[in-house]
DNA sequence: ACTAATTTACGTAATTTTATTTCATTTTTA
DNA sequence: TAAAAATGAAATAAAATTACGTAAATTAGT
């Protein structure tokens, strides 16, 4: 037992083994963690009330080698970001509480994410982009504000790029998809009919048919690239929160892929349509 | 100076002001974070081959209150993984390099901002799209994403939403607007003309005015109850990219808490909603 | 360019703070 | 009621900090 990624989730599962003494540690420490971090065993004694062995006795049956250690590993687990295991927002949680279980969630999707992308699907999305004769996206419900970002982030590379929200509109394009066109479908379940039937329609046509989604999907089945995006998400009771930011982001990368691709003599490029705004803005003072 | 978010990245910097021994200390640090966080300061001290006052001092100079507290504040940074500093992709990325880069970006944004969140003003933004007659979100750009997503998000909650991306439309309907009118401009910088105008415009009405941009930018001034996101983006250069994704997360906080306002009565209504998608989708094998 | 004066950097040793162990007492369980 | 487990007081050990003195470096004056 090295490093817990998450010690107060570990405190929090085993309160029920603890005794007595241990469990005032346990609530003292859960109940501030940050403040634990930073107080000495004598200090956080007090205000669990309980002696001194008691708290090293607490922090050894974590594993930890002793209250400093302790105090290291609740330090880390706490930068990790996520502080409620719980991820569902509750209807007890007050101001102080579901903020933070919202970010935290946010920001443990996106450490995930990180330590297990699909860099060879990305990169194959960003020499299908970066070929393309046009790019079509495509999202509903949530995924639709997600393809208009894209829309918006590639219209820059000097390739036709459009972003539909009208199922049967998309249908007919994927009908008359050609050699060059990429369609890009978004979506989390990857379960959604119309999009699917749009995937399996353009991909009877010589068009590239790219997707995010999850994996073993329909869609992910249909598609010619698939950018796997597992996030877990209770997607029958709430909408899409976490998967979203993480496709998001993705996006973010394939563009910079895209960059990249262009080269160095592309960005004065980028920097004329950037300078196009200036006039639209108030100037900083 | 509270908590440097990468406490390794500030020394690393710092490394040409500091005289000899702190100049060991910080070479010992930075050869071996992990390690560092684990030894105590007489061997911290050994390895680096200066006394125990210099490495105290060492950690007083970066901002700790002593070595324990540098050690915390040491293993947090470590903790949060954010290991580029130079925040910009280069032209000399590779593949392995740059995604993990964005990534780390968004994840920092996330970080920062959760530590950092104008929880009264976002109290007041639940308060009144709670009891708005209407809402109207509203960005242009990558924002215009942003209001698509609000207005999906919002639009559960059985009261009119609308989004625009249309400036002109918008200042018809900032004109028109009455008691109840809730008026959402989103923007990073907060300097776009059309937003700002049409925030007067509505703020000359019995409309509310509420906006989620930059502290101290113009639309920030004319907006009657204001969330700041304050996340530092070159968007002179990119287009925003953190930012957005710290808007999209404090809206999904407004949406959750207009969902607590709501009370448990109201989940009913909210599953009613989400079920009238199932047809829509391919069932779960 | 050299030396004296002053400042700054650094380390030794003393002190204080903090953590751990030992062991006796209390509480719980069989 | 005996055995086992839990707990805390006190002693000990470890670690960190402070105070202070010396050495090095810098500056100013000749």
């Amino acid at each position: 037992m090295t490093t817990d990624s998450n010690l107060l989730a570990t405190i929090q599962s085993k309160l029920p083994d603890l005794n007595k003494s241990e469990t005032k540690v346990a609530a003292a420490i859960l109940q501030n963690p940050e403040d634990a971090t930073r107080s000495s065993i004598a200090s956080l004694a007090s205000v669990a009330g309980v002696s001194e062995p008691s708290v090293n006795r607490f922090c050894k049956t974590f594993g930890a080698s002793g209250f400093p250690d302790f105090k290291l590993q609740l330090a880390r687990s706490l930068a990790s970001g996520v502080r409620y295991v719980s991820r569902a927002v509750d209807f007890s949680d007050d101001i102080q509480t579901f903020p933070r279980k919202l970010f935290d969630n946010a920001i443990n999707a996106l450490i995930t994410s990180r330590e297990d992308l699909p860099l060879p699907a990305i990169e194959r999305a960003v020499d299908h982009i970066s070929q393309a004769r046009r790019v079509i996206f495509f999202g509903l419900g949530t995924s639709a504000a997600v393809a208009r970002d894209a829309e918006h982030k590639f219209f820059r590379f000097n390739v036709p790029v459009i972003s539909h929200e009208d199922p049967l509109m998309l249908r007919m394009l994927a009908a008359s998809g050609g050699v060059g066109d990429v369609f890009f479908f978004i979506s989390h379940t990857g379960r959604t009919k119309a999009l699917v039937e749009a995937a399996q329609i353009a991909g009877n046509t010589e068009a590239t048919v790219v997707a995010m989604t999850h994996e073993g999907s329909p869609l992910a089945e249909h598609s010619h690239c698939c950018i796997h995006v597992n996030v877990e998400e209770d997607t029958d009771h709430y909408l899409p929160m976490t998967s979203r930011l993480v496709q998001l982001v993705i996006l973010d990368v394939l563009a910079a892929g895209v960059t990249l691709r262009r080269g160095e003599s592309f960005t004065p490029y980028l920097a004329r349509i950037k300078d196009s705004l200036k006039d639209t803005r108030y100037p900083t003072s």
